[in-house]
DNA sequence: CGGCTTGTTGACCTAATTCAACCACGGTGG
DNA sequence: CCACCGTGGTTGAATTAGGTCAACAAGCCG
């Protein structure tokens, strides 16, 4: 049987949980639903009621410039749980859409608030699952703001890669990852177009393919040093390199 | 008599604390140490076993690249608290450092588990904290990612401040801010050089000026607007504008 | 088959960097 | 008291990374 949670931190300090935690945040979950492709989820501003597990797909959070360009703050993948802001914060101060076809469950505000209140280990797991969104976060600050578009680009798939490797997704040789290179320029602060010729670069350099959906690093190390990219701060229970 | 904690959140749901929970949490830290001015207090990889409240100073955290430039990932004025990392996370993916001579308290790890087990209202305000820092992050990353040079610059002092204000610093005309030009570069993903000529070009629109470590807003309505800036992600119980 | 999305390539342009020189100012020591 | 020095700020000229604009190709779906 397949679980809501399943993938919940995997990876990622899941083990500090217990199973009477982990079976009540099971619980406290609505039915799942499907969402269509490329679809706002909420906008900026909006009062959010519901805390949003993702169990399939690809979300994004973003913000929209003057001009109608568009920023990615951070990609979610299976496993993430999202939103609990909507517990303290009430608001939220940018939107949420979804990239692929995504399957979530959600919490309501309230039940998310008692079940804190219920297991303080699991409130910590969620002010710890909040410390490694700010930790991404910074991650995303130093390649926008230190990396030449080549390096910001390795890293991106640097950190993507990991990810979805952290919860399990992918073989030995490629990882799924179902987005268009305009994401990709939209979270690099670039455009498509510089994009597309950075990943000609990266291809023919043999560093690393993104074609169809699917990402294939072909030479992590150097992959890595190019990203200037060092996976600590994914505090990954098991990093890959 | 000067407390401790006079500035924690102030402005920024503070209220939420009871009068026990804020004296529980002055109680627990240390006598307030001073800091020289320009010094790295804790390094990328270094277990951290307290967490730190900023009393006077501006500090920064940061990572540097491959080739010795520094991006900034925020700035910590008075009445900041942080490394809150140190609960739950134990080692920093990042370096802290003091800009100006500072005057802190810290708290012991376990000192600090033991307050937030007692007072599960003081745990989620710093979850609430860090949150906070965590919009504030976004915030940097759209900067990085899609403003000019020009829209980045006037960003950044918009949110600063904004936050230095929030904690009662500055009168009606001008509000301290004791950093120089290289700093503002390495916030902003710029060269000093460029952020000498943006200074320029933004004193000359009677935008803002920053000299001599004093901040003035001349045009507050413009500034805002080609920073691109909405002071909504603070979550100020009093916003400026 | 035609239309839509996504990817690809070329030619040209500009914002920001780089490199280098110089200035202003405060502090220190002879 | 002034010479010196270090830090931070200012300006100019040349260079370049990435953006812009525009056209076209490849794949997919109805």
């Amino acid at each position: 049987m397949t679980t809501i949670t399943a993938r919940f931190l995997l990876n990622r300090g899941r083990d500090r949980l217990s199973a009477e935690e982990l079976d009540a945040l099971e619980q406290a979950f609505d039915a799942p639903k499907t969402l269509p492709p490329r679809r706002t989820i909420i906008e900026r501003g909006d009062e959010i009621g519901v805390s949003t597990f993702l169990l399939e797909g690809v979300m994004s959070r973003h913000l929209d410039d003057q001009d109608g360009y568009r920023q990615l703050f951070g990609l979610h993948i299976a496993g993430d749980f999202f939103d609990l802001h909507a517990l303290p914060l009430r608001h939220l101060d940018h939107d949420v859409a979804t990239i692929t076809e995504c399957v979530v469950a959600t919490i309501p505000r309230d039940r998310g608030i008692a079940l804190l209140e219920r297991y303080p280990n699991l409130a910590m797991m969620m002010w710890y699952a909040t410390m490694l969104d700010a930790a991404m976060h910074r991650e995303w600050i130093f390649r926008l703001g230190r990396l030449s578009a080549i390096g910001r680009v390795a890293q991106f798939f640097c950190e993507t890669e990991a990810r979805l490797r952290a919860t399990g997704l992918g073989d030995d040789d490629a990882v799924p990852l179902p987005i268009n290179q305009t994401d990709v320029a939209e979270a690099c602060g670039l455009t498509p177009v510089h994009v597309n010729r950075v990943l000609r670069t990266l291809r023919e350099e043999g560093l690393l393919t993104f074609r169809s959906g699917t990402v294939r690093i072909e030479d992590r190390a150097r992959l890595y040093r190019r990203g200037e990219f060092d996976d600590r701060y994914l505090y990954l229970d098991k990093p890959a390199a």
